[in-house]
Order: C-alpha cells, then structure tokens, then sequence
DNA sequence: GTATTATTCAAACGTTCGTTTGAATCCAAA
DNA sequence: TTTGGATTCAAACGAACGTTTGAATAATAC
C-alpha cells in the first residue's frame, strides 16, 4: 500500500491511543470495548495487546501521554512566574492562571484529541477504581506539591487546613468544567457559542477561583488560627 | 424461612435499589454486572428483570428514589425562605444554603446509602451517554428553574449569562465534591477526620460557593452590560 | 382447603468480552 | 535477493455479559 509508505513509525500506537482517549471518555473504562475501539483505529483487535500489553497498560499509557507534559508545562509556567517575581510571593490569580491555563488551552485543540482527554481526564476524577486512582495520583503528586506550597506563600494567614479545601474545591470546578462543559445540560439559557471560546470561559473561571480562594475564612469549629484573606487580587 | 416472615413487601425491590447504587457507583452504568449487583443485593439474578424490566430501568428507579425526594425538599427549603422574606430578595448565601444542604446532609447517611446516592450522582454529572444526561437533565430541570430565578432576584446585577456560568461553577464544585470527597487525594495533607464532618464541610462550601458567586464581573468580551455584584452577604 | 396470583429460583439462551495464537505480511539490513 | 525481526491479520479461546424461560415456592383470596 502506498498509504503504508506515509505512516509514521509510531502510526498504529497514536491511532490507539487516540482512539482510547475518545472511548473511554464516552464509556468509562470498564465499559469500553477493544472491539469498538480498535475498529474506530483502525487498526487489527490484537493490536492493543501487542503494542500496550492489556487494556490496564493502555488505560495508563492514555495518561502518561498527555498528564506529563500538562503537568511538566504547569510547573515549568509555576517556576517561570516564580523567577520573575524574584523572592517575592506570587498573586493568588497567577497562580491559578498557571494551573488552569494548560487544562483549558487543551479543551480548544479539537485537533489532536486534547478535548477528549480533559473530558475523559474529568470523568476520571470522580472514578473511584483504585488502581485509576493510584495512578491519577502518582502522576500529579509532584505538582500539587508545588502548588499547594506556591499558595501558602501567597497566603500565609490562610491555615494549611484550609487551604486544602480550597485546592480540593478549585480543582472540582475545573475538572467539573472540563468534563461537563458541552455534556451536561442542567440550567436553561445556556448559549452554545460560549462553550468553545476557552479565552472567555477561563476569565471566568478565573474569577470564580479566585473569589473562591480568597473566601473569608469561616471560624474553624477545631479551634485552629482563625487568619482571614479578604483582599482581591 | 423465619427471615422471610419479617421481610416487609418490596424488601427486594429495595435491596436491588441500595446495590445497584453501590455497584453503578463503584463500576458506572456500563461496568457494573448485574451477576455481581444482585449476588450483593443478595436476591436471583432474575429479580431485576422481573421488578424493573432491565438494566437501563434499573438507573432510572435508582435515580427516580433519591433525586425527586431531594429536589422537592430543595425546592420546599426554598419556598419556606421566600415565604420568610415576604417579598424580599433573599441574600445569596441563603440560596446557596437551601440548593446544597440536602445533598450534604446525605454524605453522612451511611446507613440508607445516601452516601453511596451521592457520590454515584456526582460521578453520573461527568457521564457522557445521551439516555443518562437526559435523564439527569429532566429530574433536574424545574429545580434549576426556581433557583435560577431566585439568584437572578437577589442579584439583579448579575448579567444572566454571568449567572448561568457562575451556577454552573457552584454546581460543579458540589458535585465533585460530594463524589471525590474520599476518593480522590490528589493533595498531600488530608486530614481523615474531617472527610464526614459535613457540618464543616458545609461551611466551608459555602464560603467558596459565595465568594465565588459574588466575585467581581469580568468585563464580558462581547460587550455585554458589564454591572458588578461585588458585596458579601 | 383449594384456587389464584406473586415471587423466587436454577438453568440456559445467544452475544460480547479481553486475550492468545500462529500464519501471513511488511520492512530494513546484509 | 535473501534473511530476520517487527508488525498485522483472521480465527479462536474460555469467561462473563443481559436477558429469558418454566418449574418451584410463597402469599393471598375465596
């Protein structure tokens, strides 16, 4: 075949795997089939086990591929800002913006299957299979680290304990927005030119979390430092 | 059996209901068997062909049990407060309190399932297949309704397309919330004790949820009326 | 007690699942 | 052109899937 000729070392592996991210996102992972999804390769049904191993090792290869440079540009944004401001703590809303800004900039790529994996990377945070979990967790480990530790210095009257729930909070509206942006249809009025203009839909966002954020802290009923971050970015 | 003799009319109607939302909610719709759902359930395999048709009726009588009942109360808290108003717009938090209070209170009602009810709703907001989204979308639709326009009341600033993305933030930091609460530990430092404290968790949803509501309006890009609804409650 | 209906049960239906196999084919190096 | 490893392919594996069936049992009505 002369198509043959044209294809990529790697073709059938990124045909697979693009494959997989559009199908697990639709039916979750245990209700996706190999069939289905080899045929929307198209690629042969024993293609998966020869180049991934198992469906377990390609749900984890769908993960590497795209959470580890998300994560990797996150940080390399994070460090970035953190060189520029030279010592002094970073603004609340540029932290966010440097967490926020790569999820939302995928959600736009239609093109290379980047908004079926923030939709399905959405649905999988609320999916409670263990070994997902594990390793959803591994693989952000180090940059919530990172942040949690970059929102500290923002704000140092915020109790850690606190700002625990705020991240937890933040990173539940944006999963929440990424996965069920152009899906779930729970309020009238919504206007479908909205849902792709990701400029617009992370001022939003933006603004929400931050607001969020800098929430007046509600007196802990444990008895902790009761500090309060009122003022707005 | 002498344990038959104590079992009330439509007990297996009803252990059917609590397994199937543990099971849908640990493997979702299309992953959950109904060999493994009914072993749990502890009923024949038959029995939820015989007391609900299939599979597909089976979601449905799981979300028709739980959700209409919380809606109505929803809707009832909401009702008793614009009675309390006389006519008066009520304050934001208020509003935010009546839509989430229900929900929370069920995340510590291990004994009935509530909580299982919860997190399988929360993970169902991110499930892509049009039977399910239809679904969720009808048993929500005079819910949404009523707040919306209780929110547009008492924040007549608010441009109504700010106000169906700020809605649609708040909903889905209470969804993830109420679905990864214990699952999901993307950030070091939880603190276990304070996973089922829902009293507290309360209180810090709704400081989020009302500084969120309430952030500074970002001026729209496409030049709509750019009013602020900046005060706290 | 008998008749009637409602419910439970074990077994089987045909289909689809993830994975394996061994031969066929492709492709680059000798 | 021949060789050898990489890849593709059709076919088949046993297991699990949702559903159906018809007999057995329980509950209710007469």
């Amino acid at each position: 075949m002369t198509l043959r000729a044209v294809k990529p070392q790697h073709e059938t592996r990124r045909r697979i795997l693009d494959a997989a991210e559009e199908q697990f996102m639709q039916h979750g992972f245990e209700g996706a089939s190999m069939r289905l999804l080899t045929t929307k390769a198209g690629v042969n049904l024993a293609a998966v086990n020869y180049h991934f191993g198992s469906k377990d090792a390609l749900i984890e290869a769908v993960f590497q591929r795209r959470l580890d440079p998300m994560n990797a540009a996150r940080l390399a944004e994070l460090d970035r800002l953190e060189k520029e401001a030279d010592g002094k703590p970073l603004s609340p809303e540029a932290i966010i913006r440097a967490f926020i800004g790569e999820s939302l900039a995928m959600i736009e790529d239609g093109r290379n299957g980047g908004r079926n994996f923030v939709r399905l990377l959405g649905r999988t945070y609320t999916e409670p299979a263990k070994p997902i979990r594990t390793l959803i967790g591994r693989m952000y480990a180090g940059t919530m680290e990172r942040f949690k530790a970059a929102f500290a210095r923002a704000l140092p009257d915020l109790p850690s304990g606190e700002l625990f729930w705020r991240m937890h909070f933040m990173f539940g509206t944006l999963s929440y927005t990424l996965a069920a942006t152009d899906t779930v249809q729970l309020i009238a009025g919504f206007k479908p030119e909205d849902r792709h203009d990701s400029r617009a839909l992370q001022e939003r966002l933006v603004q929400f979390l931050t607001a969020g954020l800098l929430a007046p802290n509600p007196d802990s009923t444990h008895g902790s430092s009761a500090g309060s971050a009122r003022k707005a970015a």
